[in-house]
DNA sequence: ATCATATATAACTTATATATTATATAATGA
DNA sequence: TCATTATATAATATATAAGTTATATATGAT
């Protein structure tokens, strides 16, 4: 409910705030890829990549498997849950304190009425 | 579809990348407020906030208004409809290419069958 | 053994982010 | 007019991020 909890999600929208990791997410919601096979579409060197894949594993965003001298990645389970429950919740809030144009506009008059005392 | 239109997405994941601003957001679905308000909460002073109200506005989160010397900023129409669609767009992808286990590892089982030839 | 492939890590550079203090601006209120 | 309040901006220091090259490690192939 507060701003104690959202390490989690800070790391995330960090994790995703990288044109690079968000094509890589979008990359592996297809399905699983190898280090190479994800550094391959970008102008970048590999160490690059696999830093950009640590990234996204210290978010919990993805997780990787051994085959034999491959670490194939894929999207961690239940990766974006937070981030839409975080959504949703947001929008539960502006719905329960629904801000209307007309509402706001009223409530400025009103606290015209009382500053301009 | 593609990552080069990610670029809007990226910069309010970014400005969504920090405590001090998710707060902000959160705090805003609740309804408007001034920068004196917002800055209030924290361990920071007014010209950090500020910034960060900025990064929030240039980033097509937020909006602030002008009454008399305060600027109430609230949170910017639609602020977070592209990153909802980015979350469903994502979950269609991984939906369409469903990646049970099972069939993964059997995946892994026939690509092992190759490369052992 | 040796070479090639897949990946990770270290050292380093440069760019960007975040915070601070000091100060400017603009409107209010006395 | 002068002080106060609300906010923004500039200058600056420091931290973090992101990329590079060089190198290490592990597996697989010849």
């Amino acid at each position: 409910m507060n701003e104690l909890h959202n390490g989690p999600l800070v790391t995330k929208f960090a994790a995703l705030s990288d044109p690079t990791r968000l094509a890589i997410v979008q990359r592996l919601a297809e399905g699983e890829a190898t280090v190479t096979e994800l550094a391959a579409p970008f102008a970048m060197t590999q160490p690059a990549v696999s830093r950009h894949l640590k990234v996204l594993e210290s978010a919990g965003l993805i997780t990787r498997r051994v085959d034999k001298q491959r670490r194939p990645c894929r999207l961690a389970e239940g990766a974006l849950d937070n981030l839409d429950e975080w959504l949703a919740m947001l929008r539960q809030t502006m719905s329960a304190h629904y801000d209307r144009l007309d509402d706001v506009l009223a409530e400025m008059q009103t606290k015209d009425d009382r500053t301009t005392e």
